[in-house]
DNA sequence: CGAAATCTTGAGTATAATCAAAAACGGTGG
DNA sequence: CCACCGTTTTTGATTATACTCAAGATTTCG
């Protein structure tokens, strides 16, 4: 068990919506957490684990998905530094979805006890933990209407403009550019449709003049219009702080 | 503001997890809640809302759901007694989502003041109704796979089952039947298909001998065979109780 | 440079959508 | 109790979005 106490992530996201007090904030920084290096294509956690800590992602791209008996993969978000994709293993025993990495990826897992004790000594904690989940929920209500009522093309154009929202959130962006290092695979079981299809909407955005998607690069050339195209409206994000004016 | 100190669905679920201590039922039954009839396809509350308190459904169907900029409906889940649809508005100040009613309902509006000083005093609850909005993300992430990777037939056959277990762990079915006061086109907003697709795929049901659906009734003719048909294991409503042997 | 992964293209197919209309059902008032 | 009206369910024919399968091109990385 190492020591991890660098300013992160995942207490800059909690600073962008209410002030820590000191005590508060150094409580976060020391709490004890294992850095660990992953790389791309690792499950972190397994559907059915129960867990005894929590995985905070400090560097890289992850994911959440679940897979069909029929074993096709559905990606149901996309972890980002700052998220805590398992926080839930607090009040939920066994894990009923599992998480990848999808680019090499630094993970602090942080021992429920640890979560807990940190939780009764400081109530707005809790809330702010508590507020992260429902973040995350918000999101899967967002992707069973994208995946449920949106075509593909829509579906790929929502996904990119959340991605880059959520990517601006936490200083990973430059303008409307970022490093994205999702295959088409990727976006494919994110979007419940197939790789094949998700080319074709990839082409289409392109030839559009939205995008330029290629290698670990994306470049928004029309912010606006891809908006629309994707039907994006940032309020199920829950961003309260500068990062609202998106 | 009337007082509701009547034992009620939602005590009845945090019971179903963990021993309540007598200061703490006292607690819960004596929360000050309006309760409101509304008769069905009612909104209770609407995507934008800033709401100053939460809806407790005490009795009847609900449904939470968002629409598109397009004007497509995507149920993304079904509330039934006992759950708190618009709980995570106690810390997400805009609702992202509407509710609605389905059936008739009885309804309670507890005010955030009065949870956020139930949550103070205590900390189990607190933990409780968190647990709550875990298991709706659960839920949500189900849903996006369900929709996402799965075909008509199964995801109909699935949500059948969702429903069952859930009403039976809240003492709403007798043996494999409920009432169930919901309609194909509601179903349809649900899975993401149209309302003649689901008219099709339940006569498929009905032809392979799984169900009996007709008005407000659903009938399980063959329980085991309609799991496998909806690739259906319930650990990912984290029934621990009784319930869980679904 | 070469192998593996990723992306792209094409042809044929399938699941589900759309449109339209008829049948059945459920509740209400005379 | 029955006729009526709106809702819900059902059916049919046509169309569209997306899938499948297969192979070729390109990129990435050791």
């Amino acid at each position: 068990m190492t020591f991890h106490p660098d300013y992160n992530p995942m207490i800059r996201k909690i600073e962008s919506i209410f002030m820590l007090t000191d005590e508060e904030r150094q409580a976060l920084q020391q709490l004890p957490m294992q850095v660990v290096s992953i790389k791309a294509d690792q499950d972190v956690v397994r559907e059915g684990d129960r867990p005894s800590r929590s995985c905070l992602i400090l560097s890289g791209f992850a994911c959440t998905y679940k897979v069909t008996s029929a074993g096709k993969r559905q990606i149901v978000s996309f972890n980002l530094p700052g998220d805590i994709p398992d926080l839930q293993s607090l009040h939920l025993k066994v894990l009923d979805n599992s998480v990848s990495t999808i680019s090499p990826c630094s993970v602090g897992f942080i021992a429920h006890e640890a979560l807990r004790d940190l939780c009764t000594r400081y109530p707005r904690i809790t809330s702010a933990f508590w507020r992260e989940t429902l973040i995350d929920a918000a999101i899967f209500r967002e992707w069973v209407l994208n995946v449920g009522r949106r075509e593909a093309y829509t579906r790929m154009a929502h996904v990119l403009c959340e991605l880059l929202v959520r990517l601006r959130a936490v200083g990973l962006t430059k303008d409307y550019t970022c490093d994205l290092p999702i295959t088409q695979a990727e976006f494919a079981d994110a979007l419940g449709v197939t790789n094949v299809h998700v080319n074709r909407v990839v082409q289409q955005l392109r030839a559009d003049g939205l995008i330029e998607l290629s290698g670990d690069r994306l470049n928004i050339l029309d912010w606006e219009k891809l908006k629309q195209a994707g039907e994006f409206d940032s309020t199920y994000l829950h961003l309260e702080g500068k990062q609202a004016a998106a």
